[in-house]
DNA sequence: CTACGATATGGGGCGTCCCTCCACTTTGCC
DNA sequence: GGCAAAGTGGAGGGACGCCCCATATCGTAG
């Protein structure tokens, strides 16, 4: 289940795909999601073809270049769970919105999107359920007020991440401004 | 000062430029922000270059087919200055998220971008000018804490219309989400 | 080590897009 | 009615995403 597949690739395949792989990174770092395909693959040195083999869709290549980024967050997300519950939270989301800002194109893989891929195994869905584990551990001591659905505080997440790409601090502003509200106390 | 035009347009640039206008509008209406321009000059029955000339840039063009809508948005922000300013600003914002979120493509047109039109007469520049209008009311009661930029808030606002365009019912929750915040009471 | 079938490749072609050039037409004024 | 200024549009350059199919490569079985 963790393996369904069939058969092991073959060797060229792994070549040209992890090649793929980590120029779409550089590519993406430097121009962002909107970064053209074509040049993904001249630049790795492959057809066009073959790029659009191994990736379905612009999304499916920046879900898999954003994998590692994503793992590491959710196991931050793991971390801060031994902390108060409040502060488990806030941190983690300030964390994600800010590292979504920060790193051109992270935001646009967040996008829930048409996946075919299981869900739990798309960038999207292990936000989620990181989001999902510590709003309920928030919850539990009424340090979040009920009602919220865990998928518009992502889509809020995400909403700021890619309105503030390339500036990290009103990235970490908005949130807070979001998070706290606008009322006066 | 209001009509500081050197020379009036000749009558066949007036026409392509309303066709081109309206065309524009229910275009984008149809397809989102990102529509074709080549498409656009097609329906409206003059070449590319025409529109290219017309409109400098897919915002300018973008500018113009939303001016009526968000001078209708500036006259609202108007009429609710009469009311308590806390319900003013928070009306006010609601009615221009799901407005921006009902509308396809005026969520894009708020961009602020790199306008080169006075500020005052872009779409942004209206929406700032209003917003800043009723927070300042909500200030002086006291209704809203110091210290949030108007800036900020309307960048969320932009954020949460462009990431739920097409879902008016979203759009409204997470500007309330946002707004109320995420603290327990 | 060789031969062979399955697997994978890539160049080139198609349709689309944005944008600009320039030969041409339309307009408005004398 | 004629003429300069203003405006037009179609063609074409450069780029893109996507797909077809003749070709090359890989892994294995003999």
């Amino acid at each position: 289940m963790t393996e369904p597949k069939v058969r092991p690739q073959r060797s060229d395949w792994q070549r040209n795909h992890k090649r793929l792989v980590t120029v779409a990174a550089a590519l993406v770092a430097r121009d962002g999601a909107q970064v053209s395909l074509e040049e993904i693959a001249r630049e790795a040195g492959v057809g066009s073809a073959t790029l659009h083999r191994h990736f379905p869709s612009r999304h499916a290549l920046l879900e898999e270049v954003f994998q590692d980024s994503v793992a590491h967050l959710r196991w931050r997300a793991g971390e801060l769970a031994d902390k108060d519950p409040r502060t488990a939270l806030l941190t983690w989301l300030e964390e994600l919105t800010v590292a979504a800002a920060s790193t051109r194109g992270l935001a646009a893989a967040l996008d829930a999107a048409d996946n075919t891929a299981p869900y739990s195994h798309t960038c999207h869905g292990i936000v989620r359920e990181a989001t999902e584990d510590l709003m309920s551990r928030a919850l539990r001591v009424a340090a979040i007020r009920p009602g919220v659905p865990p998928d518009d505080l992502i889509t809020l997440v995400q909403a700021i991440s890619q309105a503030t790409e390339g500036d990290p601090p009103a990235a970490g502003r908005l949130l807070r401004l979001a998070l706290e509200g606008i009322r006066h106390r």
